[in-house]
Formats: C-alpha cells, structure tokens, sequence
DNA sequence: AATTATAAAGTCTGTTATTCA
DNA sequence: ACTGAATAACAGACTTTATAA
C-alpha cells in the first residue's frame, strides 16, 4: 500500500500547537519528537476546524462504483450508506459544520458506529491533533469501514493517510514512523484488536475489531488481559530476556500444545465469536503465533481476496482510487447498496483473483437483478436470517424463470461482511458458489479435498471424469458464503464434526448459459442412516491454483452428477439450505437429506467409500495446478482434521514448517 | 553475458516497556 | 488507578540489493 506522497515538511496546517492547552487532551509533543507528531508551536487551538476524518473515499465526489454486469453501485454507496441505519451523524463526522457539533456528531456517532468502549468525548475541544478520536478509535473506524472488515497495517496506514486530514501530509517516511508506530503500538495493546494471520506470502496480518471485546464497557487493554489465564506462564517473565527465555515453552506450545488447544477450543467455538463469553475470547485469541507473540493473533486464516497480490497490487494503485469507497466500504450493513456492494466486491474480487472465468463472472453479475432489496428473511435461508437478519436479494436469470436470493448477512452476526449467500435455487438447480475471503488455502483445500476423497470411490481419475464432460444446458445453483475469518479453521472443523458427513465439493459454471449450474452430489456413506446428498461448493479460494483445483474438482463432481440416474438428478437440485448456526460457522451446507432420497435403482458402489487419494492428488499434480501438501490419510478423525488445519493441515501450503505431510511435490 | 545462489542490508511488522499528561 | 499518546527497543519475517560462482 502505496503512501501518499509527501513533498514537504510534515507541517499541518490545521494544528501546530507548541503546548497543549488545558482543556486539550492531545498529548504534547516530546522535545525530540520529529515523526510527525504534533509539533509544538503554540498553545492554540486550531482554529479551523477542518474536518479531522475526511475520508476522501467517502466524499461525494467519489466516482459512482459501477462495478460492472449491471450492478450499479448507488453514488456514495460507501461508508455514508453503509452506516446511514446505524447514525446518519456518521455523515457529520465526515462534514462537520462546527466544532461543537463535529465533536458531538463524532462522538455519537462513532461511538454509536462501532458501538465503541471509548467514553464519551466531553470535551468540545480536540482530544487529539487530529480531533477527537484515539488512535485506537481511528483504527476501529478504518477497520470497520472496510469491506471484510479487515486491514493490514499498510493498508491501515493508507486509510490514516487517506481520511484523516492530520495524517494527509504525513504518509511520507519522514513523518510517519512516529504515528505508525503508534498504530502498531495500539494494534498490539488493545485487546480490541485482533491479529489474524494472512498467509498470503508476505502478506501482513489482517487487523480486525473483535466485536466482543469492549462491547459492554471499556475495551481491556491487552496487556491487562493477557496477564490472566495461560499467560500466567509469562507473567513473571516479561521483556526481551524473559521473552526470549520463554521461546522454548511457546515453541513447544505451538509445536503441540496449541494445536490440541486449538481442536478443542474450536469445539467451543461452533457459534459466534459475538456470542462467546470474554474466557472464550481468551481461549480464542490465544491462539496466536506470530514470532513468538501471543498478544493478538488469531492464526492460520487467510483472506483470499486480499491477500491475492493483483488485488493487493490494485489497491495499492492509486489508479484505482476512485474504487476505494468500496474497497473501504462496509457491505455489512443492512442496506441495498451494501449488499450491492458486496457482490461488487465480490466481482471485484473474484475478477482480480481470476478466481472465475472472466465469463463466469460477467454472466452471473450481468444476469443479476436485484428485484427486492430487503426483502423479509427468506424461507430458504431461515435457519440464517433467523439469527442475523441478513439481507435478501433475488437475482433472476433471464431467459429463464429460476432465481435465487442473495443473502446477505449483516456483519458480525454470520459472516463477516461481503459474505453472499445466494439461495433459493429454482428447482431445478443446486449448487453453491462459495466465497470465503478468509478462508485458508488449505482450509479449503482440507474441506474440499479431503471431503471430496472421502465421498466418492468412483474409479475415475480426474481427467476420466473431465472427459467425460457433456455440453448440454446444466443447471446449477451457487451459494455463496463466506467462512469468518476467525472462524474458518473452526467452522470446518466443527462442519465436519458435527455432520459427520462428508462433502462433496464442486464448482461449475457453463459458459454457454447465463444461469449458474452445479450440483454436487454424493452418498452419505458414513453415519447417516438417511439417504442423502449434500453439496458443498467451493469458489472461495484466492489462488489460481487452488481455482484451478476447484474446477476440476467440481468438473468431476459434475461428471459425478451425470452419472446419476435422472431422477436422483434432479433430485440433487432441490437441496434445501441449512447452515451452520453460527457465524462461525457461516460455512454453509446445503443439506439434502430430507431432499434427496436416493432411488433405488442408484448404483452407489461406484460413489460409495473412498476415492483414493492418490488420484486426485495425482491429477492435480498433473495439472500442475496446485503446490500442496496432502495429507495422506483421506479419512481423519475431526481431531486430526483440526489438527492438521491447526499445524500441518491435510493440504497445508508450501510454508508450513510444522508436521511432516507424507507427501509433498516437488 | 546471462543465470543462479547466497549473503547482507534494509524494510516492514509486531510486541513490549516506559514516560508523561 | 487508569487511559491514551508518544517513543523506543527489540526481534522476526520479508524484500531488495550486491556479490560470487
């Protein structure tokens, strides 16, 4: 994430002040500060109030984000519309007309926003240089209003630079070590914070607001947190010789300990993070890895979309500023041009990603109308709108009369923001399109996979089952979710655990029809003594490869549904929605089995047991698609699935250290 | 001259501690 | 006592650059 440019001294022409006043709560500047700190001039209040929180990818002035395929992003659909249920003081805070009424709008508002443990700023006067906010606060503010409801650091610099006028002029390298240091510095301390690992090579962590923490009250600083609980092994032992001390015991810790800790932690966690008591927030985050540090980070997640390079690279254009509304948009919110924007983003993303075929995704977006905005929860999808009052959208395909809906969630409740669900298939189709920005390679990997390994004992290889592939009209339906970042590892696990069942995993998009097809289908050869199919699809990773996979993956899946007699077929496309009932558990299942009665002229043997993992682990190295590791066992216990997605994983990336997968490509 | 591998330097990121208001 | 800003130190991860083979 590109700076701003800097040409000139880190003077801001708002507030230079020398001493703070006593009725100014912004700290004074050391006498050797030279970061971009406030600098000492005077003890004046500044008296020109310009807006402390710009946010230029706010302003009205923002291009109209008409992503593309007939989906027009309302003009200001940002984070004025996103926020507008919540606080229409949100557009003070952007324009404030006076001093007074700033402060009081952005207090209200940002408190009212981000549902903030910060006190009410009392004051009239600027807390800080850059008004009233804590760096704390801006870096709520700068998380919240983005899409996944996540940043990396560098892109928490961009939006400091970018919204807040103080720190307009100071994204230079002159002037910002101070105030990045700051944010680093709050980044850590506030338990508020959390740290999800990014496994996109080289990527930073992502940041996110835990919503728990300081939801009803003050948030907990870190420190003070920490020093409770498991961390009593470290309280004694602080600073560098005592962290270095520790390594050992972390070391073993991450090596064992964590990945048990993990397993069942995340059996803790089959809900909400949101609902979660404040010792299982502790339990959570204290999952946390990042060079010895277990301050924050939740880790073993990846967002896929931004963690994909040509998106990080696009956003690090400035070319591409005018988008930048929407890549700092909340989709979360309840409105019709967030949910907009969320398949926006998700165009967007899956463009950048080339996670679909370009055509793929211009039929879908093209072929999408989005005829209800809110509508009340749908039927389909009531076991989500139940509990998150997500948003509703049909999107209909002309020249056909199926439609689905477009289920968007609202944040924090299932999923994080630019999580679609698209639902109510027409009759005649089933399918699921996943997008699971958060979602680890190999969490994919591990869900799809190994599910699929163990669905289907067919005795073709993946190039077998591609041969076989029919042009004739399909029909399919997508689904899109999207897994929480915190939760994905567990959201798959705990998937497994509890339906001990396996998936199928597929992904099919006939380029030769506006309507979406797929249908995955497979026994539920383990424990279920209910004949039933159930389709996971999966289109959520960030990675070509791991598209690549997919689609073959779901080619064969679909070949898979060819070989099913017409009426287990159509069948298959009348999967009924269900979903895990949490948003952890926002990985979504479309299960049949009150669906599908497989007819009895359904020769299983072919599909029934396990499809050897060698072959599809052989094709794909064939395709030379993937870089993987594969878990040799097809079949694993929930605890060793946890496991492996927790150290290893059953398809752990190239740069996983830990564990021994037995087979790794060269 | 081009390629590859390696090391060093630099940068970024993240944590912790301290001081001050 | 607590919060928050400011600052520094430190360390790991990563990137860039220089050098050698």
């Amino acid at each position: 994430m590109a700076e701003v440019p800097h040409n000139d001294i880190d003077i801001d022409p708002d507030f230079e002040p020398q001493k703070r006043p006593r009725s100014c709560t912004w700290p004074l500047p050391r006498p050797e500060s030279n970061t971009g700190k406030p600098d000492s001039n005077d003890d004046i209040i500044p008296e020109d109030e310009e807006d402390y929180v710009t946010a230029p990818s706010i302003s009205s002035s923002t291009p109209v984000n008409n992503v593309n395929g007939g989906i027009t992003i309302p003009q200001n659909t940002n984070n004025l519309s996103e926020h507008q249920t919540i606080s229409a003081t949100k557009e003070e805070v952007l324009t404030p007309t006076s001093k007074e009424e700033t402060h009081a709008s952005q207090t209200h508002a940002f408190t009212a926003l981000n549902g903030l443990a910060s006190q009410p700023r009392k004051s009239s006067t600027r807390r800080n240089a850059w008004g009233n906010y804590s760096y704390a606060d801006l870096i709520t503010q700068a998380i919240e209003s983005s899409p996944d409801q996540r940043l990396t650091l560098a892109q928490i610099y961009d939006w400091m630079v970018r919204s807040v006028t103080y720190f307009k002029d100071k994204g230079d390298s002159n002037s910002s070590a101070g105030w990045k240091n700051s944010i680093r510095h709050n980044l850590s301390l506030h338990s508020r914070f959390m740290r999800v690992h990014n496994e996109g090579t080289g990527k930073s962590s992502w940041w996110m607001v835990n919503p728990e923490v300081g939801k009803s009250g003050k948030a907990p600083r870190r420190r003070a947190v920490s020093m409770d609980n498991s961390n009593k092994l470290i309280k004694g032992a602080r600073g560098r010789a005592a962290k270095k001390a520790s390594l050992g015991l972390q070391t073993f810790q991450d090596g064992s300990s964590e990945s048990l800790s993990l397993s069942s932690s995340l059996s803790k966690w089959t809900g909400s993070p949101t609902s979660r008591s404040s010792d299982e927030l502790d339990t959570w985050t204290d999952f946390r890895s990042r060079t010895n540090s277990n301050a924050s980070t939740v880790s073993g997640r990846l967002s896929p979309i931004l963690a994909n390079p040509e998106l990080d690279e696009s956003l690090d254009d400035d070319s591409i500023a005018p988008l930048s509304p929407m890549l700092y948009s909340s989709p979360s919110r309840l409105s019709p041009s967030t949910a907009t924007l969320g398949l926006g983003d998700m165009a967007l993303t899956m463009n950048l990603n080339d996670g679909l075929p370009d055509h793929l995704m211009g039929d879908f977006l093209d072929n999408i109308s989005l005829t209800a905005s809110q509508q009340p929860q749908g039927q389909e999808v009531e076991s989500i709108t139940n509990q998150t009052g997500s948003s509703v959208f049909t999107y209909t395909c002309p020249g056909s009369s199926s439609s689905s809906s477009l289920v968007v969630p609202s944040s924090g409740s299932f999923g994080p923001p630019g999580t679609i669900f698209l639902l109510s298939p027409p009759p005649s189709s089933v399918a699921s399109l996943r997008q699971s920005p958060m979602q680890t390679i190999q969490e994919n990997h591990q869900a799809s996979f190994s599910c699929l390994s163990s669905r289907f004992n067919n005795h073709h290889t993946l190039q077998d089952l591609m041969n076989l592939e029919t042009h004739g009209s399909q029909v399919s339906d997508v689904m899109l979710t999207h897994s929480d970042p915190m939760m994905s590892q567990a959201s798959t696990s705990v998937t497994l655990s509890q339906n001990s069942q396996r998936n199928a995993m597929l992904l099919r998009k006939d380029p030769m029809s506006s309507s979406i097809r797929d249908c995955a289908a497979g026994p539920n050869s383990q424990t279920s003594s209910v004949p039933g199919w159930w389709a996971q699809a999966g289109l959520s990773t960030p990675d070509n490869e791991v598209l690549c996979s997919s689609n073959e993956l779901s080619q064969q899946a679909n070949q898979l549904l060819q070989h099913l007699p017409s009426p287990s077929r159509n069948s298959c496309m009348q999967l009924g929605g269900s979903c895990t009932n949490s948003r952890s558990g926002s990985l979504l299942q479309l299960n049949a089995q009150d669906h599908f009665p497989i007819p009895a002229d359904l020769d299983l043997e072919g599909f029934n047991g396990i499809l050897d993992c060698d072959i599809i682990r052989n094709e794909l190295m064939d395709a030379d698609c993937l870089g993987l590791c594969f878990d040799h066992s097809p079949l694993r216990s929930d605890t060793q699935i946890t496991n492996n997605l927790s150290t290893a994983g059953g398809f752990s990336s190239s740069k996983q250290t830990s564990s021994s997968p037995s087979w790794v490509p060269s």
